[in-house]
DNA sequence: ACAAATTTAGACAGTCTTGTCTAATTCGTC
DNA sequence: GACGAATTAGACAAGACTGTCTAAATTTGT
């Protein structure tokens, strides 16, 4: 496991003041001082730790965005797959939850690291999903006045049986992640779904 | 300030590894040697204070649960007013800032203090909300096939669009609150509403 | 195989923190 | 005012951690 890498995983698990550089260096299979050589310090070695989090998630949610139905031949079916992929690439993979630990338990204390997170994250990745369904719309899949708030709420819904246990930093199994996944693309869809079928109506109803 | 607030505080800024005994000592007022009569040790300290926030975030929560528009007079105000005073009063308040930054930083150090949590706090919350949507819906108000998934995602689309701020352990402005509740609201009832009328829909979409 | 660069183990000083102890001071109550 | 309980300031030992240093060992490139 490279340093980065180590030094991740027990930032995470014991936060910046509890982190011990010693255990970083065992867990890596490096001595201490290869640390403090390649990072002057423990603090610039958790800004490089942040960036190569955020660098990577970025890069896994704009390779997920690739796969966004745009022409969609199931329109439930493909959301739904592509709110798994989402989950399981993006949010629940170790990446996901470890920048997302370290954002929410050292976030105020490195405002500018975390600003710089924000416009590279958040504030690039949510337009661009906006536009995917904003195109969806245009198309004539979805009824959507405002593509941005229906961005976040897509999202919103399809995270929302997780929360809990997000908040605890566990791990979802997949079971949870395409339950989830399911019925909020579902109601996603009775709230910006165009013209629901009779047969659609019956068979959501069914499997319910 | 009393003890247990100040060490709430010096917690959540700093984490359980990084909180300083003498600078709560300070926060709060008194001696150090004080602390250490009331509460024997940091970790007894620590989970003092999870307690205490949880106690206060739960009797919060069932106190907003009262002003649950049973008779609706007009569902959507009255929903967003419930979302937002949800917000105001349990969620973005101190004690629920303070509460949600704990159990995820300090969450899976502590296993069986946050199990506890967990079972007073969603484990009682979340079933007793979907008591209230499954009620409502039975009175003819809305259409919902599953009551628990139903509140998990009211609640999900009311701070869909606080999600950004939550993550920095910020507190959104009360407009913002409120812009969220509208739009959460406004997409619950497009997914579950009952007979929206021809002139309900103009007036939502004239308005955003 | 050799030389340069990197890595390693271990010691080390300096700092910080927890939790205890003691003696003095303040507070509440009669 | 007086007495017991609680609080305070400060010193203190024990331990942990960071960051530096040195000399030996190992790896790398040629």
């Amino acid at each position: 496991m490279s340093i980065i890498d180590a030094a991740a995983s027990v930032f995470c698990r014991e936060g910046f003041a509890g982190a011990n550089i010693d255990l970083i260096a065992v867990e890596a299979g490096v001595s201490r001082q290869t640390i403090y050589n390649h990072h002057r310090d423990k603090e610039k070695l958790f800004m490089a730790v942040v960036r190569d989090l955020t660098e990577r998630c970025n890069a896994g949610i704009f390779a997920t965005f690739a796969s966004f139905p745009d022409q969609p031949k199931d329109l439930e079916a493909d959301l739904i797959g592509f709110a798994v992929r989402m989950n399981q690439n993006c949010i629940c993979n170790r990446d996901g939850r470890f920048l997302r630990k370290l954002i929410q338990t050292e976030g105020e204390r490195y405002p500018e690291l975390f600003a710089e997170w924000r416009d590279q994250g958040p504030g690039r990745t949510w337009p661009a999903l906006a536009a995917r369904f904003a195109r969806l719309a245009h198309a004539g899949h979805l009824a959507v006045d405002d593509p941005d708030v229906a961005a976040r709420q897509f999202l919103a819904l399809a995270n929302a049986e997780l929360q809990t246990t997000f908040m605890l930093g566990g791990m979802p199994s997949e079971d949870e992640v395409l339950q989830s996944a399911t019925h909020g693309v579902r109601t996603f869809l009775r709230a910006f779904g165009k013209r629901r079928s009779a047969a659609a109506v019956e068979k959501q109803l069914a499997s319910a």
